[in-house]
DNA sequence: ATCTTTTTATTATATTATGATACGGTACAC
DNA sequence: GTGTACCGTATCATAATATAATAAAAAGAT
């Protein structure tokens, strides 16, 4: 068998190495070489390589006790050099700082990547999870508010096809599955402007969230709002938090 | 001349890589192959490479109109990584946000590193400039009221040290780059057990933080207020906000 | 229209990264 | 206390990769 020709474009060394910062994250603190190994695929001496680099050029920390790494402040420089870049960001965090104090709920932005969105701005003006108090978490589109307010500003098949293909992610025991009951809540957020969700992603929490359009039309973020249902019921959430969400959003004009 | 010895447990092509992603941030939002040659003092051939991988594994977006890269929201997604696996931001969040509501104010946390600051909780609860609002920004120590209440723990020798070696970063035309007068403010910080700066990171703008310890009592971060001198004088600030912090930061407890 | 700069594409070859493997250290089971 | 298992560290011959030089294409400036 002849050998595969080489693609001389591409730095597989480069490759392997991101797939070792990748494999941190929520689950995967802080990891060994072996465990590094088993969620990135790669021989063990290429991860001992590799993150003896990643560690000689300070992008991870290693213990010196137990010899695990773990990601360092550059992660987080990485993290604030993608805020910076995007103009969504910057159009949209004072307006988003404004609307936390108007209403004294917590408030984010998340951008649709794919099938799954990802949270840019995180204004936490209350206690809640972890999860939802930090930028970068990426979740299923379909079982979020934001998810949901995009995914109802695209044409009706394409509508019918997210809810029917795109992969769910069960956050609580709550989370519906239910493709048919996800798709109805998509056409009701078509028909009303706005995405709702209750206790699908934390329990006792309801999420709304109005769509950011691209000049062409394109649904690419959301403003969301999270509130405790023991404080909102939805009908006060649709008359008291969706009206501001909708304009917060429509003053967002993306080139 | 014999060659030199390879270093067989460093991987030279992702350190390389390492260097595009680190191009990238608050002065260099998109760049093309060219300008990311001249900043990371790579070949033009090299960086092409690096780049393309990088936009292949999905780490840089390539606008296809201007051919220049800019980052994606892995870069984000790194960020999230890092403040899932510091203990310290996990204890440090909650009473962030109480903080932020008890004072009106804008409250953070920056955690030392080298002769440097690096912002790793932001709780923005008032308008202020971008680079305030937003995690991952990394500042000289001796210029910021964090810096100067954590380099304040440190032994007499080594606060002398750092008054006289570390740099010095201005960023407003207030900032004082005068080494005696930063030592004396250093000196008074270790004295009253928080410290200040008065228009030296932001025009008009007190900044005031006490520091977080570690369990050997050395100083590791430092919980951060900032107020407007447009409404608050320095003595409100060291009556009305001083000993919050100071509470809130002894809370924090590191193992 | 012309010139300059940047990006893209290709290639011979030097250099690097690979993965197999031995060894040391630690944890665990008995 | 002993033996085994597992993980991390260190080494090396060699295959494969990444290099950098360079030509061509495309875009930008004048």
């Amino acid at each position: 068998m002849t050998k595969q020709k080489q693609d001389t474009l591409f730095v597989g060394s480069l490759e392997k190495g991101m797939r070792v910062l990748s494999a941190f994250g929520e689950r995967h603190r802080a990891l060994g070489l072996t465990e590094i190994a088993a969620l990135t695929g790669l021989d063990r001496s290429a991860v001992q390589r590799l993150a003896n680099t990643l560690h000689k050029t300070g992008y991870l920390n290693k213990d010196p006790e137990t010899r695990r790494y773990s990601p360092s402040l550059k992660f987080l420089e990485l993290g604030n050099a993608y805020l910076w870049s995007d103009p969504l960001v910057q159009l949209a965090m004072p307006k988003l700082i404004e609307l936390g104090r108007k209403l004294g709920e917590r408030v984010n932005v998340a951008r649709l990547d794919g099938d799954q969105i990802v949270y840019v701005i995180r204004i936490p003006t209350q206690l809640t999870s972890f999860g939802a108090m930090i930028a970068g978490r990426r979740l299923s589109a379909l079982t979020t508010s934001s998810g949901r307010a995009m995914i109802a500003c695209l044409s009706a098949a394409e509508r019918k096809h997210a809810a029917e293909t795109w992969p769910l992610t069960a956050l609580t025991l709550k989370t519906t599955l239910d493709r048919a009951k996800i798709a109805a809540t998509i056409e009701e957020a078509a028909a009303c402007g706005y995405g709702l969700t209750v206790s699908e992603n934390i329990l006792n929490e309801i999420g709304i969230a109005a769509p950011i359009l691209a000049a062409d039309g394109r649904p690419v973020a959301a403003v969301q709002c999270s509130v405790s249902s023991m404080k909102w019921s939805i009908e006060k959430v649709r008359s008291g938090i969706a009206p501001h969400l909708i304009e917060v959003a429509n003053s967002i004009q993306l080139s």
